[in-house]
Parts: C-alpha cells; sequence; structure tokens
DNA sequence: GGTCTCG
DNA sequence: CGAGACCAACGCCCT
DNA sequence: AGGGCG
C-alpha cells in the first residue's frame, strides 16, 4: 500500500487535525486496554483504504474462537465481535457486539497476543477488502442499521447490521447487533455451505481488495457440517409411563380418543440408544439388563436409528402364541434369553428428538414408520394399535391368550409416572353355565331376580353339577320376561346342584332342571370356585347343557379370529412434529390441539378422497376458537410434506395454490392451527370447469331447525325436478351444505349464474322461507341460500372439517334418509364424529356416478348463461 | 404457527 | 433478536 | 368511492 494514499482519506488545512483528535479520542478506549509494551497489537496509524473504505475480519483464537468485524470509517476501525463468524444464509443472523473502535493498522495485524495481556491468543486476518456503505453510515451507525456491500475474498454481496434493543448491553458500551447477509447471488443456505468451516485459513497473504470475486469452492468439497440442532439432550435413564388400572372401558362418548393396545404380560423393558448407537436395556425400575438381554441389545443395534429412548415389554411366547409370564421367567431361570421377544410401543425419544409432548397416536406412528423401514428383526416386534370397541377386542385378546388391553389416550404425552392416560383393562372371563334355578324379584323387579349357576364336575365316580354363585345383572325389562317364561316351564321341586347352596331359601329359590344354558361374563373365579362381578350376556342354544364344564382360561384351542374387524391405525409417513398439543383450542368444550391433530389423523382416510386433487384454503386460529382466525389459499414460503403447492399459473398473481394428497399434509396443517379445510369446487387438473356445485344453506336469526331441514328438503326437490343429484351434509355450523355433482364443461360465471338462479327462484317461490341476498338485516327469520360458493376461488368446508366455532362442529356426510334425524347443522362435533367415521362416506357413495349436465337443468330453469 | 421485514 | 404484519375474496353495509 | 364487516 502506498503511503501516498493516505491524504486521500483526509482534507487538508484545520480541519485535519480536527478529524486527528477526533481519532485520538475515539481509539482512546483501545489503548487503555493494552500495554503496548507487552502487545506487538500496533498503538495507532495505518493507511485508509484506497479508492474506497476498507473492511477485515480477524479470527481471533482467544479464551473463545470469534470473529472481530471491522469497518474502516473515520480514521478508525468501528469494530463488532462476532462469536460465531459471519453467514452467507440470510436465515442466518449472527450476533455482534460493538467493541471499542480499532486503529487502522490493526487490520493488518496478524499474530499472538500474549499470555496475560487483553484478548490474548492467536490473531490471524480471516478476510479482507472494501466495503461500500448504503447511504450514510455515519448515521447508520448512529440509528443502529447499517447497510452495505462487502467485496473481499470470502465475504461478498450485501449484508446489514441492525442494532438490538437490549437495554443492558448499551450502557456498558457494548451494544448487541445482528450481522445478517442479505438475498443476493452471494447468499448460500448454511446447510449447504458451511463458510467459517470451509474456508478457515488466513487472507494475508492475498491482495487485499480482489478486483473480481473470488471464486467459491464448490459445495461438495465443503465437509458437511455437524450442526447442532434444537434437539433436546438424550436423557441418560427414563420412568416409564405406568398404566392405571381400570374395571370398565370408557364410557362411548369417549371411546374415540382412546386406541388399544394387547397387554403383554412380560417385563416392562426401555431402551436407550445413544448417539453412537450403543444399546442399553433397563427394567422398570432402571435396571441395566443389556447383559442378560445380549440377543434382544443385537437385535436393537440393527434398528435404524440413534439417539433415541424406546419403551416396550419383554416376553415369552407360550404354545399359543400368547405371552407366557412363567415361561419368561424361566427363561431368565435357564440363562435362555433367546426366545425372549420385545414389543415396542412407545419412544418417547427418537432420533434426539424428544417427542414426549406428542400425542401419544404420532409417537406411535413414528415408531412404526422407524420399524417399518427395515427388514424388523425377528426378536422385535411392533406392538400394533386398534382402534376398535374395547369389548371385541377384549374378547379377541382373552382367546388369544392376551391378559387384557392397555387403553391410552390418543392425545396424551408421555408421561414417566402412573397416569389416568393409560389404563389397563384385563378381559372379564366368560362361559356359559347350566340355570339351575332362580329367586324370587325384589322391589320393583319383575320376572325374576337372579339366575343360579352351575357347571358340571366329577366327583369321584360321579358327575355333578356344582353350584357356582348367582348373576343378577345383564338383563334388560324384555329379556326378564322372557327367561322367567322359560324358567317356569322347567321348575322342578328339586334341586339340582350338589351340594345345594346354602341360604337360597331365606331368597326364595326356585328349582328348575338343568338344561338352560347362560352365556355369562365374570371378573374371575373365586378360591370357592364361584364366580365374581358376573353379568349375564344371553341364554345359548347351541350348547347341550351336559357339556357345560369349567373352562381354563386362555387355554381355548380354537385358532382365534383376528381380532374382531378392528380397524389398525394406518401409518403417517412424515408425520409432524407437534408443539403445545395440550393447549385448548376451544374453550366451550375443553378441546386441545392434540385432539384436533388426533382427529385428522383419524379422519385422514375418509376426508383425503375429499381434498385430493382440488385446491384447499385453510381456516387457521393460532389463538384458538374466538381468537383472531385468518384464511390462507396460498403459499410460497413454507413447503410442508404431504401439502402439495400447485402450478401458480392455476390462480395468476398468486403464490402457488395448495392440495393436500396425503394424511402427512392434514397433519402438517393442523400443527399449523389449521381449524377448517375448505375445498374448491374444481379439480386441479381442469381448474376453469367446476365439477360440482354447493349450496349452503344458513339459517338466519331465530329459524327453527325444522324449517332448515324442510328447507334442505325443498331445494332437494328443486334440484331434482332439474334433473340433478343432490347430496347432503352437516355444515357443522348452524346449516347444512347440499353438494351436487356437474359434469365438467361450463365455466365458473355459468355455474355461479345458475346457482344463484336456483337460489332466486326458491327465494321467488317461498320468500317467507328464503332469501337470496346476505346480510342479517333483511334474512332475520329466513334461510339465507349462499349461492357466492359456486364461484372462482370459492370454498366450502370439506366433509370432515372441522369448524372454528364453539363446540368443534364437524361437517359430515348424510344421507337424506337421515335428515329428520338430524338435530343441527353441528349434530357431530369433535368428539363424537370419530363414531361416526364407520359409516363413512357411504352416504354419498353414488356421488361419482350422480354428475349431470347443467345444459339440461339450465333449459329448465330457464337459465341463460350471460343474462343476468 | 411460520415467515418475512424492519430496526 | 424482537415486534409487527401477513396469511381470501366477495357482496354486504355504512359513511 | 372507500373502508369495515362477515
Amino acid at each position: 500500500m502506498a503511503r501516498a494514499a493516505k491524504g486521500s482519506a483526509t482534507t487538508a488545512g484545520s480541519a485535519k487535525t480536527a478529524a486527528e483528535q477526533a481519532v485520538k479520542a475515539a481509539l482512546d478506549p483501545y489503548r487503555r486496554k493494552r500495554d503496548f509494551a507487552k502487545t506487538r497489537e500496533p498503538a495507532q496509524g495505518g493507511d485508509a483504504g484506497v479508492g474506497g473504505l476498507r473492511f477485515v475480519v480477524q479470527k481471533h483464537h482467544a479464551r473463545r474462537l470469534h470473529y472481530d468485524f471491522r469497518l474502516e470509517l473515520d480514521g478508525t476501525l468501528k469494530s463488532w465481535a462476532v462469536p460465531k463468524g459471519p453467514c452467507l444464509d440470510p436465515k442466518v443472523k449472527r450476533m455482534a457486539v460493538q467493541v471499542e473502535d480499532h486503529p487502522l493498522a490493526y487490520g493488518d495485524f496478524e499474530g499472538d497476543i500474549p499470555p496475560g495481556q487483553y484478548g490474548a491468543g492467536h490473531v490471524i486476518v480471516w478476510d479482507k477488502g472494501q466495503w461500500l456503505p448504503e447511504g450514510d453510515a455515519r448515521s447508520g451507525l448512529r440509528s443502529g442499521k447499517l447497510k452495505f456491500e462487502l467485496r473481499g475474498h470470502k465475504l461478498q454481496g450485501r449484508w446489514t447490521l441492525v442494532r438490538m434493543h437490549g437495554k443492558a448491553r448499551q450502557e456498558e458500551r457494548q451494544p448487541a447487533w445482528l450481522l445478517i447477509k442479505e438475498q443476493d447471488a452471494q447468499a448460500r443456505p448454511l446447510d449447504e455451505y458451511d463458510l467459517t468451516e470451509a474456508e478457515p485459513d488466513s487472507v494475508r497473504s492475498l491482495p487485499a481488495a480482489p478486483g473480481a470475486v473470488a471464486p467459491e469452492p464448490a459445495p461438495e468439497t465443503a465437509p458437511k457440517p455437524a450442526r447442532a440442532s434444537r434437539r433436546a439432550a438424550l436423557p441418560d435413564t427414563l420412568q416409564p409411563q405406568l398404566a392405571t388400572p381400570a374395571d370398565h372401558p370408557p364410557a362411548a362418548a369417549q371411546r374415540a380418543d382412546w386406541l388399544w393396545e394387547l397387554k403383554y404380560d412380560g417385563y416392562r423393558l426401555l431402551t436407550h440408544i445413544d448417539a453412537a448407537g450403543r444399546v442399553r436395556c433397563f427394567t422398570r425400575n432402571g435396571h441395566d439388563w443389556s447383559a442378560r438381554l445380549q440377543p434382544l441389545v443385537r437385535a436393537l443395534q440393527q434398528l435404524p436409528v440413534r439417539a433415541c429412548w424406546l419403551d416396550g415389554e419383554i416376553v415369552v411366547e407360550g404354545e399359543q402364541g400368547a405371552p407366557d409370564f412363567q415361561a419368561l421367567q424361566n427363561a431368565f431361570d435357564q440363562g435362555r434369553t433367546e426366545a425372549i421377544v420385545y414389543w415396542l410401543f412407545d419412544a418417547p425419544f427418537l432420533a434426539g428428538e424428544d417427542l414426549r409432548d406428542q400425542p401419544l397416536a404420532l409417537r406411535h406412528a413414528q415408531l412404526q414408520s422407524l420399524m417399518q423401514a427395515v427388514p424388523l428383526p425377528p426378536l422385535l416386534r411392533l406392538s400394533e394399535v386398534f382402534d376398535a370397541p374395547p369389548e371385541s377386542l377384549l374378547a379377541a385378546a382373552a382367546k388369544l391368550g392376551f391378559e387384557g388391553l392397555i387403553g391410552k389416550r390418543v392425545d396424551a404425552p408421555y408421561q414417566s409416572q402412573r397416569s389416568p392416560h393409560w389404563i389397563k383393562l384385563k378381559h372379564r372371563l366368560r362361559q356359559e353355565f347350566v340355570i339351575g334355578g332362580y329367586t324370587e324379584p325384589q322391589g320393583a323387579r319383575s320376572g325374576f331376580g337372579a339366575l343360579m349357576l352351575g357347571v358340571h364336575a366329577q366327583e369321584g365316580s360321579r358327575r355333578v353339577l356344582r353350584w357356582c354363585g348367582n348373576v343378577g345383572t345383564g338383563f334388560d325389562a324384555r329379556q326378564l320376561g322372557v327367561i322367567h317364561q322359560r324358567l317356569r316351564a322347567h321348575e322342578s321341586s328339586r334341586c339340582p346342584f350338589d351340594p345345594p347352596p346354602a341360604g337360597m331359601h331365606a331368597r326364595g329359590a326356585h328349582w328348575v332342571r338343568p338344561v338352560l344354558v347362560a352365556e355369562v361374563a365374570f371378573g374371575q373365579w373365586t378360591r370357592e370356585g364361584r364366580v365374581r362381578h358376573a353379568v349375564f350376556q344371553g341364554l345359548r342354544e347351541d350348547k347341550p347343557a351336559r357339556e357345560i364344564v369349567r373352562e381354563a382360561p386362555g387355554v381355548e384351542p380354537a385358532a382365534a379370529p383376528a381380532p374382531a374387524q378392528a380397524r389398525a391405525v394406518p401409518t403417517v409417513r412424515h408425520a409432524p412434529r407437534i408443539t403445545h398439543a395440550e393447549r385448548v383450542i376451544d374453550r366451550h368444550s375443553g378441546a386441545t390441539k392434540g385432539e384436533l391433530v388426533a382427529w385428522y389423523a383419524q379422519a385422514a382416510a375418509q376426508m383425503l378422497p375429499h381434498l385430493k386433487g382440488r385446491p384447499v384454503a385453510l381456516l387457521r386460529a393460532p389463538a384458538g376458537v374466538g381468537g383472531e382466525v385468518f384464511f390462507q389459499k396460498h403459499a410460497k414460503e413454507q413447503q410442508l410434506p404431504g401439502v402439495r403447492q400447485l402450478d401458480p399459473a392455476l390462480d395468476p398473481g398468486h403464490a402457488p395454490l395448495l392440495q393436500i394428497d396425503q394424511a402427512a399434509g392434514l397433519l402438517q396443517l393442523a400443527q399449523l392451527n389449521t381449524i377448517e379445510l375448505h375445498t374448491w369446487n374444481a379439480r386441479s387438473d381442469r381448474i376453469a370447469q367446476p365439477d360440482r356445485l354447493c349450496f349452503d344453506l344458513d339459517p338466519g336469526e331465530g329459524v327453527a331447525w325444522e324449517c332448515v331441514q324442510e328447507g334442505a328438503l325443498l331445494l332437494r326437490t328443486m334440484l331434482e325436478e332439474l334433473g340433478l343429484v343432490p347430496f347432503l351434509k352437516t355444515s357443522g355450523g348452524k346449516g347444512l351444505h347440499v353438494v351436487v355433482p356437474i359434469r365438467r364443461g361450463p365455466d365458473w360465471d355459468t355455474a355461479k349464474g345458475f346457482a344463484q338462479a336456483v337460489v332466486a327462484h326458491l327465494a321467488r317461490t317461498l320468500p317467507d322461507r328464503f332469501v337470496q341476498k346476505s346480510g342479517p338485516r333483511n334474512r332475520v327469520g329466513r334461510i339465507f341460500v349462499d349461492y357466492l360458493r359456486n364461484g372462482f376461488g370459492a370454498t366450502t368446508a370439506c366433509a370432515w372439517s372441522v369448524r372454528a366455532r364453539p363446540g368443534l362442529g364437524v361437517s359430515v356426510p348424510v344421507g337424506w334418509d337421515e335428515l329428520p334425524q338430524l338435530r343441527s347443522g353441528a349434530h357431530w362435533g369433535l368428539r363424537d364424529a370419530p363414531a361416526r367415521l364407520a359409516v363413512g362416506n357411504t352416504p354419498w357413495a353414488a356421488m361419482a356416478r350422480s354428475s349431470r349436465a347443467l345444459g339440461g337443468a339450465m333449459r329448465v330453469l330457464g337459465y341463460t348463461p350471460g343474462a343476468d
């Protein structure tokens, strides 16, 4: 650098002196911190940049490695300490703490600062070049916003320094700033290229200000950064979640909230796989059993996952394939652990992520994806999850020899304690008994009081009927009468039991000949051979009474059918991470975000046919029902797995429209607080031609529900007279939706005009019932039929969508024959709609073959497109 | 809830 | 970083 | 005409 350049940075005369004094003052803090007898750092001086302002970045291995970012201004280097160094990714902002001004000469300093001195350690010139402020740099520096361009070896393009507002730092003269790369040609995502890692070395030997942009290394050669993510540290120990014993399944109304798994009669086992793949297995009390379970440890090592905690139960399978607790103990006693298999049912941590606050359904789905990713080692099993009614599952489980079920709330987090969110339901025993008598009814009861039960038993050479208790519940009034009739027909004076039960005469016992057979469910056999907690199930006609003996539990040799018609919950690939699952989104019902997600997870199979192939619009409610909501039809910035971004040409002038083709997309959107999903009336492949019409029957203030029902029927009749085939669904809100499939052909204006003509006709014919115009004013006492949902870009709530209203109604397809039974447009809500999933879309089964060309209907109605 | 923009 | 805006579109109504 | 509303 030519000494002659010095003059160019300053002006002549007395101004020069003033400027030099200002520089001197500015460098005062710098000098006061250093002892220049001990450090080689320059005390002052240095050259201004040639033809522009200089910048330098020094990599400083002090107590902590950091980068010193310096910009020449007014004769000194304005300096910031950037702990992580500059980053080319505009998304990544780097903290930059402003420090004391340095002399210009410092920009060339490279070397060691001796121990004991300020900033002791090694310094290299990591980058240098020119900087070009955008606008006035001095005022930018003062106001806390500095935009500029860098022309260095490593750093180029546009950057911003922004001062933060934190108070504390300001006062100690060390304001915190952010160093941010602006979006331009030099910007690069961090995960593709990590500049500080790729370019660690000094540039001092290179020319200060390269004329051309230095070639960047190819991204392939950049070492992959091992980036720390927001992942939680994996705990070293984990207590298992335990189930609470329950007598009964949850009430039918809450069934949808529960998933069921078989109860394995073995030992609980928690597996920890660390980041290096080391596997350790712990019992529920935290004992490390890895050494005793070597075959299992080896099997677990084959799972394609690290940094996780898995939860499950180890069992030894008995002869029937059901777990056998005795065999498990024997296996340990004899050191024969290769017969032990591991049923996995939960993943509190997976791939370094803490999933404990995720809904169970999602944890299980992720475990399932993991275990389906590779051929499963034979010792590992995935515990299947069922959503069938627990009664039938319990029966099936019993036949398979399982001791019961574990019920788990679909939306519950994983808690390391005994929790009401997990219940264990032991199956009740169930078998046939011979009826040997009955007792008198008490009080208001008619027919009889209880049936006296017996089984045949061998006593020496004699075969006797052994009394084993009574059953007095489980009958309805009709059964009481019918059975009483049957009993009377077999009445006898002789007691068939041997020995005769004591104390029965006091209860008015009647004996009957031992020919009738009752099926009875009961909790268990008492030691005396009596049934406990017996419930009558029905009379059995198919089994002769003489064959009835006490059955050993769980050894039914008949091949058990697969658990009755249970639908396994389908896997959701790319299931999103759900945050704040416990947050209440509807104060009215107390429903949580987790329940919303769980609903869409369950309903996905029924809902996807309605979503597939159509642009979708979202109603999102980040603050829940009653909070601020917004509609969303487009999205560019965010790409979510399972949410497709359509060709932007479909809706010119906008970001891409969205479409959901996969369950994961539905869940992703639920995670974004999407409560309602609305669909277009056209499919994406021919967006200009709607394939259906929608009529939204929206009752005004004070309209009786019967009128809405009647109105829907009137609309139906009218549409059918026009040769169309309408379908019905609840809106999930106040009213009903009538959906009419049409042949594609007419454009949007024609479809909308036709729909308007239909509604106008309806309103003309029955003006006291219907209005065509919206607005609450003229709508009181009448039904507004909204035809506006038939224009380009208009949408209507999709079938199975939840509605963002108090109570969270669900829009459900129904048959016209069901209309009279509906109680409101919100007949089904989030909590009871799951029960309706079994009916699913069958009321609309004919829709696909019911589309009609609009031409005929337009003629009948006398509607001409274009003529309003 | 996520992203962008602004300071 | 921290706060705030944005995230539809149509026909109402009101001014 | 323009803005807020649902």
